[in-house]
Order: C-alpha cells, then sequence, then structure tokens
DNA sequence: GTCCTAACGTATGCCTGCTT
DNA sequence: AAGCAGGCATACGTTAGGAC
C-alpha cells in the first residue's frame, strides 16, 4: 500500500514551496525564485526526455541518473557556465534533502541525489571606475532638469556609498541622516542592516533633491522614484546608470571601452577607498562584508587587472541562443511559475 | 523615451565543518 | 584555535517584450 496517489511529485513539491521554504526556512523570495526556475527546468527535462505525460510525473521520475542528464543538458546544450550549474544543483539538493525527510520510502534515491557533487569555479576579475571616470559620469548629467538632479542625486549616493544596487533602491527618505554627521543607513544582502557615512558634498546633493521632491524625511517613502511616481527598481537604476556611462564615454574614452554595471559602482567605491589608504576593516563595515577575507579580494585586484588585461588580448566571447523545442507544460510546472 | 516584468544566466558572500 | 574551502543562499546582469 504505497500508492503514491495523488501524484507525490505535485504533493511533495507544493509542499515544499508554500510549507517548508517560506513558512518554516523563512528564505528570502529570490531564493525561492531561484528554486522554482530550477524545478520548472528541471521537471521539463525529465517530461521530455522520458517521454512521459508531465501532469502525471512521479517522483521517481526524478532518478539520480535523471539529474546528472538534466545537470549535463545545462552544460552541454544550454550552454551554461559551471556557476549556474552548481545554482541549480544547489537547489535541487534542498528540495531531495525535503524529500528525505517527508517520504522515507524515497531516501535511498534523495541520498544519491544528494550525492552528486558541485563543479570547481574559478573567480573572474573585478572591474571598476577610475575616480576621474566617475567624476566625468556625474558630471555628464543634465541638472538643469529635475530628472536630471535625480539621476545626480542617485548616482552620488551610489557611488559614495558603494551599495548593492537593490540596496539603494530600497532606501526610504528615513534612512537618510542629512545634519552632522550624515550618513545612510542601508539594509543589505542576507536582510543585515549597516549604517554607511556620507561624503559632505554628496550629503548637499541628496539635501536639495530631498527638498526639491518634498520628502518627509521621517517617513518610509521612498527615496528614489521613476517617472510614473513608483518606487525605482534595479533594473532602472541600471538603465540610468548605463544611459549616463553612454553619454560620459564622448568626453571620457575610457569608459567606452568598460562593461559598466551597478555593481561595478560597488568595485569603484571600494577601490577609491582602498587607494586612499583606508584600512581594510573599515572597507568592510562601509561594503558591508561580514568577513574582512570578502574585502581583501579587493586588494589584489589592480594587480590581477593588469594581468588579465594581457590575457584578455585573443579572447572570444560567442553567444548561442540554445533551442526550446523541449517546452510543455503540466499542471504542477503551471502553479511553480505563479510562485 | 523611460522604465518595468519575466525568464534565464551568473556572481557574491555567509556559514559550517574540516584541516592544520 | 585559526585558517580555509565547499556548500549554499541570495544577490546581480542581460535580454526580450511591453506599458505608459
Amino acid at each position: 500500500m504505497r500508492s503514491s496517489y495523488p501524484n507525490t511529485l505535485a504533493r511533495t513539491v507544493r509542499s515544499f514551496f508554500s510549507e517548508y521554504l517560506t513558512e518554516q526556512r523563512g528564505v528570502s523570495r529570490h531564493t525561492v525564485l531561484s528554486y522554482r526556475d530550477t524545478l520548472i527546468l528541471l521537471l521539463r527535462f525529465v517530461a521530455t526526455s522520458q517521454h512521459h505525460d508531465p501532469a502525471t510525473l512521479d517522483l521517481t521520475a526524478i532518478s539520480p541518473e535523471a539529474v546528472l542528464a538534466f545537470l549535463n543538458y545545462l552544460e552541454q546544450e544550454r550552454h551554461n557556465k559551471t556557476s549556474s550549474r552548481n545554482v541549480r544543483l544547489a537547489a535541487i539538493h534542498a528540495f531531495f534533502r525535503y524529500v528525505a525527510t517527508h517520504a522515507p520510502e524515497r531516501m535511498e534515491q534523495a541520498q544519491r541525489i544528494l550525492g552528486i557533487p558541485f563543479k570547481r569555479t574559478r573567480t573572474g576579475t573585478i572591474d571598476y571606475l577610475e575616480e576621474d571616470e566617475i567624476r566625468a559620469v556625474l558630471e555628464c548629467i543634465d541638472r538643469s532638469t529635475s530628472h536630471g538632479r535625480r539621476n545626480y542625486a542617485l548616482l552620488s549616493m551610489l557611488f559614495n556609498t558603494g551599495a548593492r544596487a537593490q540596496e539603494i533602491v530600497d532606501l526610504n527618505a528615513c534612512d537618510l541622516q542629512l545634519d552632522t554627521p550624515p550618513q545612510v543607513t542601508l539594509f543589505g544582502k542576507g536582510r543585515k542592516r549597516r549604517i554607511c557615512p556620507l561624503w559632505p558634498q554628496t550629503a548637499q546633493v541628496l539635501k536639495q533633491f530631498s527638498e526639491e521632491a518634498q520628502l518627509d524625511m521621517r517617513s518610509n517613502t521612498p527615496l528614489f522614484r521613476n517617472q510614473r511616481g513608483q518606487r525605482l527598481t534595479r533594473f532602472g537604476l541600471g538603465y540610468i546608470l548605463s544611459k549616463c556611462v553612454q553619454s560620459a564615454a564622448v568626453k571620457c574614452p575610457s569608459l567606452a571601452k568598460k562593461r559598466l554595471h551597478p555593481h561595478s559602482a560597488r568595485h569603484s567605491t571600494a577601490m577609491l577607498l582602498l587607494k586612499s589608504g583606508v584600512a581594510l576593516v573599515d572597507i568592510s563595515h562601509w561594503l558591508g562584508h561580514v568577513s574582512v577575507n570578502t574585502t581583501n579580494r579587493y586588494a589584489s585586484a589592480d594587480l590581477e587587472m593588469k594581468r588579465q588585461a594581457i590575457a584578455r588580448a585573443g579572447a572570444l566571447a560567442n553567444s548561442v541562443t540554445p533551442p526550446r523545442s523541449w517546452r510543455c507544460d503540466t499542471s504542477v510546472i503551471e502553479w511553480l511559475a505563479t510562485l
């Protein structure tokens, strides 16, 4: 009497997401979305490769061999990097740890999947802006419009704090303290809170900006809004930065060669502080790193940059879009997509 | 033109447990 | 005890398509 009615897989997937991850583990939404994407990809792959009706797919179909084939498919056919493969595997492990405790009859299967190892990865280079390049980006912003003044305040904040994109757009008016000492409270990765000092010049810019925007500095109204009056998103921030860099490149040609995104600002601030002789421990606090070891990576970045520049000479990047012919839908997959 | 959502891909950085 | 690396959670980047 071990009927898997009504479909052990569907039931397990649902309880994994709606009860276990959110209620019991309390993981972040990013994690839920990442796991969801992985499960959707995995289930579609298994259903297609086994010529099975996705709707009646059972847990037994997700064998260790099927998981290995999936990982292989990611690398070979979708041309995923090792880090992506490992992210997918981490999600599959998390799911089968849950399976092991909630469906003991599947213990052996789960254990074998949990035994599939991660692949080694290599860490790349750290790209950043020089001080004069930062200045060029800021100075090219047309501050005669309120739109431009918002962008100026936004990017000044970004380069001053070296904050993550999400931290910047999450900022509320009340997180800002513009009296001496000027500082800003940031809520970072892993739901941690830290206070970051503001340069007097940045504080002045923000003061003008908040007065013009008529912000109530005690309220938790968004500090930076888009043109529709909603809170800016990280995509919006990326868009604004790339626009500004693009126009700054006219006067500062070295910018044209760099691929810049909001996280580059983080690296730039770290390097600026480092070159100004600020101690690593203090930069750690500034950036919101728990461990100085993390920050220490920047210390070797300068040297590494030069080394990589030489190595890059003949490198060719080719991106191939993989076929998506195996797409198909099932009720579990549909449900996952609603998360 | 300005930005958002969705989907997919990839990098970052904390924690834990092992090694030295 | 300290240092380190692996495992994992959680962030960021890119692109297509679309709303305003």
